[in-house]
RNA sequence: GAGCCGGUAGCUCAGUCGGUAGAGCAACGGCCUUUUAAGCCGUGGGUCCCGGGUUCGACUCCCGGCCGGCUCACCA
């Protein structure tokens, strides 16, 4: 290691790139100097769990970023730290030698990736240690690391520089750590209990499935408009028609609609379809579903808190009707909303603080005197059910009542957290359903869903009776990690450019 | 898109009723071989978000803008 004799790196000098202060790429030089070439040969979490059961003082060789460093003439106390744990580091002058020692007290700085070798021990105050006999510096950082005991409080920089929030924020390792056990074991249910996972276009010549604005995109060689997906589901019973007797899609939908606590343009969510069930089969596996999160992601406890509410997720959920819902809370039922003057619906609206009623259609007027007076009040989990038809283009009528259809939506702590339906499986019906539905384009519903006549042609051949059900990923990541905005659960929300770009036209 | 609030050192924050700014941590120079928010002595560090206006003088007041947060509107 002939690095510490070069005469030409200043190794504590800084300087700014943009008005930041980084430390000086002198420095640089030696991360091809000294890189190990072995990895190492285990994690921090898993050293700490073998040692539990094992206590020995065991030869380790392991690798992380330096948290801490508490220098104390010829000995250093550091702490390195990986995405599962942190580990404390002993260095002594006279266990690295003179050389090494004098090499770290120079070049090695906090935040740096570094590996280390040597024994475990545990210091008196009984902390599991690494005493160093080798130490290897892997990668520098140039940057000054946040604070060490507040970390980074700013969002701003927290949602831009996602890294640095993970490096300096536990909190935020939790809940991305969350996400992703979340994921495995939805996957893994769902796998279990008998279902294909499928992946289907996110570029789309026509948006359907939802009521959204999509993203419009062009594709040069086919010369031709694409849309980014709102929702997979037209595809999803077109493989129910292929013979899947059961499908699941865990993706990207993208809505080009306004951006807030609970919405972000791109989000994941989950749609699903079984052949032979109804809303009421959904019902049912969605509750299992929940509890099977409860037992794992969870680990048992079934109650959460969000908004400052006490959630209990635990099943079986309550279940209302959607137009009792709206009697008990309006006092005006079925037939009011769905067959008096329109006049009298929009007037009704705007006295319950419903905005720009009178440019609205009946079904729009109906949605947003739900989501005035009923949505509020459903903090625990709730099945709302039995949906008006004018709402669900693609749902099944009642088998009891034809002003219906066989829908539900899961609302917990007042979020839309699954919507789900016996799937219309009659051509005809749905063909004037998006008949309909081109009607209320033209009413002035820039939301209202496309033709699709290859889906038509597909029901055609045959949509076996099926249930499908979309569940929203992120919001019930939001739910389990009990935070309040959609943006603590996505490691990269969408946000304005840091700063323009100088000198464009 | 509208309203309200915010942007000061790398980070967390204080401050200036208009006279160009501070603390802790981090950084840098010392001392220190069981510390862990290590400790002790010393040092440096700021386009106070950007642009314009008022003023002898603006980080502070006024106007405009950028970025973010919250609430509302739209959506899931």
């Amino acid at each position: 290691m002939a690095i510490t004799d070069r005469g030409d790196i200043k190794p504590n000098e800084t300087y700014t790139f943009k008005g930041k202060l980084v430390r000086h790429e002198g420095k640089l030089t030696l991360m091809d100097a000294d890189i190990t070439e072995e990895p190492p040969e285990t994690t921090i979490a898993e050293i700490k769990h073998t040692y539990d059961f094992d206590p020995k003082r065991e030869e380790v060789a392991v690798a992380g970023r330096l948290v801490a460093w508490r220098p104390m003439g010829k000995a250093i106390f550091g702490h390195i730290q990986d995405l599962l744990g942190k580990l404390q580091i002993y260095i002594r002058k006279d266990l690295v030698g003179e050389e090494k020692f004098k090499f770290i007290k120079e070049f090695v700085d906090l935040g740096d990736i570094v590996g280390v070798k040597g024994k475990l021990f545990r210091t008196n105050t009984g902390e599991l240690t690494v005493e160093v006999e080798d130490l290897q510096l892997l990668s520098k950082c140039l940057h000054p690391l946040p604070e060490k005991w507040h970390g980074i409080k700013d969002v701003e920089v927290r949602y831009r520089q996602r890294y640095l929030d993970l490096i300096a924020n536990p909190q935020a390792r939790q809940i991305f750590l969350m996400r992703s056990r979340l994921l495995a074991e939805i996957r893994r249910f769902m796998v279990d209990s008998g279902f294909f996972e499928v992946e289907t276009p996110t570029l789309q010549p026509i948006a359907s499935g939802a009521n959204a604005r999509p993203f419009v995109t062009h594709h040069n060689y086919l010369d031709m408009d694409l849309y980014l997906r709102i929702a997979p589901e037209l595809y999803l019973k077109r493989l129910i028609v292929g013979g899947y007797p059961k499908v699941f899609e865990i993706g990207k939908n993208f809505r080009n609609e306004g951006v807030d606590t609970t919405h972000n343009p791109e989000f994941t969510m989950m749609e699903f379809y079984a052949a032979y069930w109804d809303y009421n089969d959904l019902m049912k596996f969605t509750e299992k579903l929940f509890q099977h999160l409860i037992d794992t992601v969870l680990e048992g406890k079934s109650e959460v808190t969000f908004e400052g509410h006490r959630i209990n997720l635990k099943p079986p959920f309550r279940v209302v009707r959607y137009f009792d819902l709206l009697k008990e809370k309006t006092g005006k039922d079925k037939d009011f909303f769905l067959r008096a003057p329109i006049e009298e619906l929009r007037k009704f609206a705007t006295e319950l603080g419903v905005k720009k009623a009178e440019t609205l259609t009946r079904a729009k007027l109906i949605d947003k005197i739900f989501e005035k007076v009923g949505e509020p009040e459903l903090i625990q989990p709730t099945f709302v059910i039995d949906f008006p038809k004018i709402l669900s283009p693609l749902a099944k009528e009642h088998r009891e009542d034809p002003d219906l259809v066989e829908r539900f939506e899961l609302i917990i702590g007042q979020m839309e957290i699954g919507n789900a339906y016996t799937e219309l499986n009659d051509p005809k019906d749905q063909y004037q359903r998006f008949l309909e539905q081109l009607k209320e384009k033209q009413a002035g519903d820039d939301e209202a869903m496309e033709m699709d006549t290859d889906f038509i042609r597909a029901l055609e051949y045959g949509l076996p009776p099926t249930g499908g059900e979309g569940i929203g990923i992120d919001r019930l990541a939001m739910l389990l990690a009990g935070v309040n905005s959609i943006r603590e659960v996505i490691l990269f929300p969408a946000m304005r450019p840091e700063e323009k770009e100088k000198g464009e036209g």
